[in-house]
DNA sequence: ATTTATTTTTAGGATTGCCTAATATATTTT
DNA sequence: AAAATATATTAGGCAATCCTAAAAATAAAT
């Protein structure tokens, strides 16, 4: 079956919703999301369900099926492929990316996403450090580590704390150091393991082990 | 301004019938090339007439516009990068290009397209020998060598005749060296200077040089 | 529990791009 | 030049995707 690019996105959209952590996806988020009106999300919805690719009750809710997801998968490792390929082959930056893959990825073609896939090498994770789908749709998340065991230079994301107390949290806040925040690890002291990082390519902040042992990462 | 995908492609074809030598381009011409109805291409020229890419006068004919010119060529432009990039990056055999490239060509992102053509190290002519507008449209054609000319190994495209005799066509006919033919030189005589070539990767012919010299080729 | 507010869906309309069938224009034949 | 043929255009319809406004269902508040 065939998706237009439309209904790919909308697909995109729900699938991200769903694994956001949220228990249900709502019609305006979904709006919001695709910037567009909940009246047109109701059209689409209505479609999705036909198509199967979502399980949908009227006014009550909606779950992306399993097809649903391989559609979704496959469309998110289209457009994370391609990004691989502006960042690493057409030195784009990492933040320009996204406008032309998003065009990218409606590309109808597998011979060409398997040709890409082999000449980038096939890369795991995409210049933001998501995971990329293997054709089966199966992600390896890479393993995500506490910051006190990175080394100087490293990068990556934070991606969750294992201390989620409001105090902490409270402080992540009030330095910056939130969660997507990408950050590079500037300098580490061996006597107290305390580190200095930069976030965004912008702020440095200084953090005890205490605090870095809290926080999770994953590397890029 | 922004044309849509099917005024690009519609746009395309005009350009292609209009440079084909035909005087005039006709409704059921562009049809045939779009696989569509008549009835739906006089739709379509109503409106790229009212955005002054062609110059319409219904039942009369068309003439494309200076600026329908260059949305065309930027097109093509577009389309023969993407197919270099298939074949000399991602392996495509030079016959599986044109469809990925069909899709590739409506990519809207000039900074895209400009570092493509940096990274393919500004490609003169796609894989089957056509010249890739620069991004002002200019098309600077490759010098057309006689077949006489060329050395073993070297491939190219038959592209006109010096002589045209029907007796000298009806021979050509004979043989298979028809006008549009990928041909490689495989072996060349010096004594008389009659050469052996593969036409279309397939058949292996063997001319004399007074046959050679009146055949004109496009190096690629 | 009834009213109020929010969320979601339906109804009906616009645009794009295609179609078929009918009509209009141009060309060719006799 | 009139009739026959070929070509081109309009009229009206259909599907996709968006919209606004109105109606229906659900959730929240008193």
């Amino acid at each position: 079956m065939e998706l237009t690019v439309s209904e790919e996105n909308y697909l995109k959209a729900i699938y991200h919703l769903s694994e956001g952590g949220k228990k249900s996806v709502s019609t305006n988020d979904i709006a919001a999301e695709m910037k567009n009106k909940p009246a047109s999300v109701s059209d689409m919805l209505r479609k999705l369900g036909e198509k199967e690719v979502i399980e949908y009750r009227k006014y009550y809710g909606l779950q992306i099926t399993e097809t649903g997801k391989r559609y979704a998968l496959q469309t998110i490792r289209k457009h994370r492929l391609w990004e691989v390929f502006l960042v690493e082959k057409l030195n784009f930056a990492w933040d320009e990316v996204h406008e032309v893959a998003e065009q990218l990825e409606h590309i109808h073609s597998p011979l060409l996403i398997q040709r890409l896939d082999a000449y980038l090498n096939y890369p795991k994770f995409d210049p933001h450090g998501d995971p990329i789908p293997d054709e089966f749709g199966d992600v390896r998340s890479r393993p995500r580590v506490q910051l006190n065991e990175m080394e100087v230079n490293q990068t990556g994301q934070i991606v969750a704390v294992e201390d989620s107390t409001p105090a902490f949290l409270r402080y992540l806040d009030k330095v910056g150091a939130y969660i997507g925040a990408r950050i590079k690890i500037l300098d580490k002291v061996e006597f107290d393991g305390s580190v200095e990082i930069l976030v965004d390519q912008k702020k440095t902040i200084f953090m005890s082990k205490d605090v870095a042992c809290n926080i999770l990462v994953i590397q890029s």
